[in-house]
DNA sequence: TGCAATTGGTTGAGCGTTTGACAACTGCCG
DNA sequence: CGGCAGTTGTCAAACGCTCAACCAATTGCA
């Protein structure tokens, strides 16, 4: 109890403008999206994903690790995509019970059209503001939290209740 | 539309570093909150605030403005710890539409409860993992991204300050 | 005084996400 | 072959959020 350390009021403030910042900007992503599309981030992140991918096709379980989703919200958020015509579920052949998600070339001419708002709507609200010192630096932190996120899954520091570990694939 | 200035390689990098350390971090910090409060981080924030403001009281616009929500979500939200018996509603004396949000002793002795985890959470993920410069860094690069979130809200829509359209045509 | 416009806040319906349970299938071991 | 465990994906209910209407008090204006 006594040694919970608790935050400067740098730390403070570092934390609430990061908290602030954050809204804000996924709030602005999000919200063009939605306007010109018309489906959240997470929707659009589906596509570009399937457009990287060999075949623009995808297993469902890698889509949804790549998406940093859950194999339920995905597949919601497929079947949504599926509805627009702008996805396809494929049957894996060599594993039955597998399916591919496929952009379809409908899908595709959406993400290039949307592209260029959302990557102006990125600019606008990130890279331009910042310098490029600051570009350099926000990546090295983002990489530093996401490392630190990762690793503490399985160790745990005061009340590890849930000794899920091997998370690993 | 064909001025669209593409992301570089590296600020590609850059962004989905933040896209997944942002995701990552802020579920941990959110998952530790529902464990071991029963609430999500929006609901935390709540109590922080009104913990912090003078008679631990606070009127429902500047509560909501606080924590960045809209009207409508922090009336549920603290419709919701009301009837926890963490915050109570009072009537406003000099404005008898307005209500006042003030934090219980319940409300009070749950925060102090969970915020040492909490505290110990976002240290873990975030302020041990990141060295004094970066968390300078981090403040700074925030800070900016914040300011230029304001900013681009009001630019634009001349009467509509709402519908951010103006995207390329 | 009287009436419209604005402000402060609540309510209810609809939507998306999460969670836990379940079905389908594969692989392994006896 | 038969059963047990692990994996893949779907489904349904619960929860939180957004949107649009709504009521009530206050302000502005004639």
């Amino acid at each position: 109890m006594a040694g919970t350390r608790w935050l400067t009021a740098d730390e403070q403030r570092a934390w609430r403008a990061y908290l602030e910042a954050t809204h804000a900007l996924l709030a602005a992503i999000d919200g063009q999206l939605q306007q010109s599309m018309g489906v959240p981030h997470a929707y659009y992140e589906i596509l570009v994903r399937l457009s990287e991918a060999p075949d623009r096709s995808l297993r469902m379980s890698q889509l949804a690790e790549a998406c940093m989703s859950s194999k339920s919200r995905l597949s919601h958020a497929v079947a949504r995509l599926e509805e627009r015509g702008w996805v396809e579920r494929l049957n894996c052949p060599s594993d039955r019970r597998g399916q591919f998600a496929r952009l379809t070339p409908a899908g595709f001419a959406a993400l290039e059209a949307g592209a260029h708002g959302h990557v102006e709507q990125v600019r606008n609200a990130l890279f331009d503001p910042l310098s490029p010192e600051q570009v350099d630096q926000l990546a090295a932190i983002s990489r530093t939290i996401a490392a630190a996120a990762d690793g503490a899954m399985g160790e745990g520091g005061l009340d590890s209740c849930c000794s899920n570990d091997a998370e690993e694939a």
